[in-house]
DNA sequence: GTGTAATCGAGACGGTACGTCGGGTCTTCTG
DNA sequence: CAGAAGACCCGACGTACCGTCTCGATTACAC
């Protein structure tokens, strides 16, 4: 008979709060949300606003940055439904949600950090390509793959230059246009003939 | 008896010295370029590291996004000669010299600046805009309008967002590709063929 | 049938671990003899030494104050030896002593503690009194009792006095001499001479 | 002609504010005053009293103990005066002025803190003495020196002992009576006789 | 035996104060 | 007047303990 049937020993003393690490990430993406910079995201201001102690932060995180990187990591980043009408009109509707996205505060706000720090906070950026960028390209990429399996476009398409002009077509014009620049309301689909019309048959 | 002939009238006083503005700028790019993040870059520490007082640079700059923009202001970007032996020749060239830019740590680090901090500094993003991008996407829009004229591509090219595909896909590939994976050495040559193919006649 | 004949009732559950009590106390005594000051004797360092948790110190003394009224109390003061073959004799072997006792780190450390904190310790200036002072003005009390009753001190003495003027004098000079004063070898003997000199007939 | 004569170069930079010193040793002296004790008095409450950044106290104390001793020094014991009239009556107004000091809360604390802190704070008892003790032992054995000048006590006296022990016994008095026993009024007048009894010729 | 119940160690909890760093402002003297 | 030097008040940093609170494990007696 058995009594002990994991093999991993609980560790002596009061375990962490769940509660507590739940409250601390709410609190920072609250403040991330509302605007504020990873610079100004000051670790006492989260623990007043999570109703938590300085110290219960720093048992869990040694630093600002790898707290905001699991504060990300909870941020599920909606990929919209392509119905898979056609190529064309799934590209419409992916590109449309970036550049609505691109809109949202938070989405702003996440993307700045992820970008901005990225060299003195690397683990960021890798985090954000893992969670936002890696699914949103994988759904693009399924796209031109059933284009090409369903004849709509070539079979020797260059997959992987197909998804990085369109994304980084979008990600040019809501990123670099100049701001006197109204983004005209057809971008989506002028990026989807201009991409597509080099990639049919 | 005159002692000031010009129009603009000397204002009494001790004059400003350049010297020490531009030891100011030139400690400020110095940090940056050393990987310092602009959020650390302590105006106490630019002051010590230029010799200078804290007074010195807050009489020239309010703040220390109006020091950034100024330090990256005086950082001229090179745009590669474009010789016009053909679009395609023409496109690869710049994107290659995108390319190795991005390698460079200096560039990547007032990338970082200017992406990163858009929100809280918008003057950044702004100044950066103008000293670096318009320029490279000028010399693009005419590598292309010239590709019109010579009946290389389609009359009624798409130029704008020919150019946000060309530059979008190349800055996608440099920022967001997956860390393992290595950067195709013929990279410009595939962006290249990838979006010309539907721009040709 | 009886199990219990006492009249105190066991409480239920775990008995308290004397050992336990027993190393906290030592640990906290070790500690205020290393030259620790009570403010700096930090309960978690003596929770550490004495290999126990804080919640077994807490669930003893309330607070730091209490915890060392009862280190204290273990210490027992030794009282010199008063063979009674004069008042003078007795009075310089006594002062002596006090003398010697003022040198051991330990004597002073608990002196700093019980004076220094009087007020806001009531009941540890109160402890020491009981535990260090009474029974040493007892003992010079019956000294100089004794020398009023075989008529070498004169019938009328103070005594409350006489014992206040000789430790005081004592303690006056342990306490505040001037640094650089030598304490004369024969302090005892002169502070007796003085004031016996008053309370002979 | 000469437009400097010290010698002391004035050292560059803003001068450190004299009103800013003050009110933070006044803030320091109020909440000792106040009873709070020397471990309990922070610096942070001391820099918000006085209207003072933290670094403030720091430029010019590097701990807790030196900003006290300062304070000490500040509080200027008054010492009574001595008419002369006879050594007895000196000596019983001297005591009364000692035995009223010592129920003044200010006093009280003054002297917890120079005697309680006394080894890990050597600096601390050092100047007590020095402010404190020191103009008192003079008042007193001037007044002796003078009994034995007049002829009111014997030529030989022990000085010293006999301040010891003067001073001594009060001390012993008001710190180490039991709580219960009232102090007596006339304890000035006993302590006195007891002692000038033997210095008499 | 098997509860029942208080104890044990360990250590996490919300707090307070620590001493340090840098921000942006100010105040002084020197050029 | 501008310059450097550096003090000013402020606020966040990361650390150390406070006294309280959970944990699982232990240890005694009562049934």
């Amino acid at each position: 008979m058995v009594t002990e049937q994991t093999g991993t020993v609980r560790t002596p003393g009061r375990p962490r709060s769940e509660k507590a690490e739940k409250a601390i990430i709410d609190a920072a993406i609250a403040m991330i949300a509302d605007g504020t910079g990873v610079a100004e995201l000051s670790i006492e201001a989260i623990a007043a606003r999570a109703g938590v102690g300085k110290t219960t932060i720093y048992r869990r995180w040694s630093n600002k940055e790898e707290l905001v990187v699991d504060a990300l990591a909870s941020l599920k980043a909606p990929i919209p439904e392509l119905p898979g009408l056609s190529v064309r009109d799934d590209v419409i509707r992916y590109l449309a949600a970036m550049q609505a996205d691109s809109h949202s505060p938070r989405t702003r706000c996440i993307m700045n950090i992820a970008l901005g720090e990225s060299d003195r906070f690397p683990h960021l950026t890798e985090r954000f390509r893992e969670i936002v960028v890696r699914p949103r390209r994988e759904a693009l990429r399924s796209v031109i793959q059933r284009g090409v399996e369903s004849g709509e476009l070539r079979p020797d398409v260059d997959v992987e230059m197909a998804i990085a002009a369109l994304s980084g077509a979008m990600m040019f014009f809501t990123k670099w246009r100049d701001n006197d620049d109204e983004l005209p309301a057809d971008l989506p689909d002028r990026i989807a003939d201009l991409i597509l019309s080099g990639l049919r048959p």
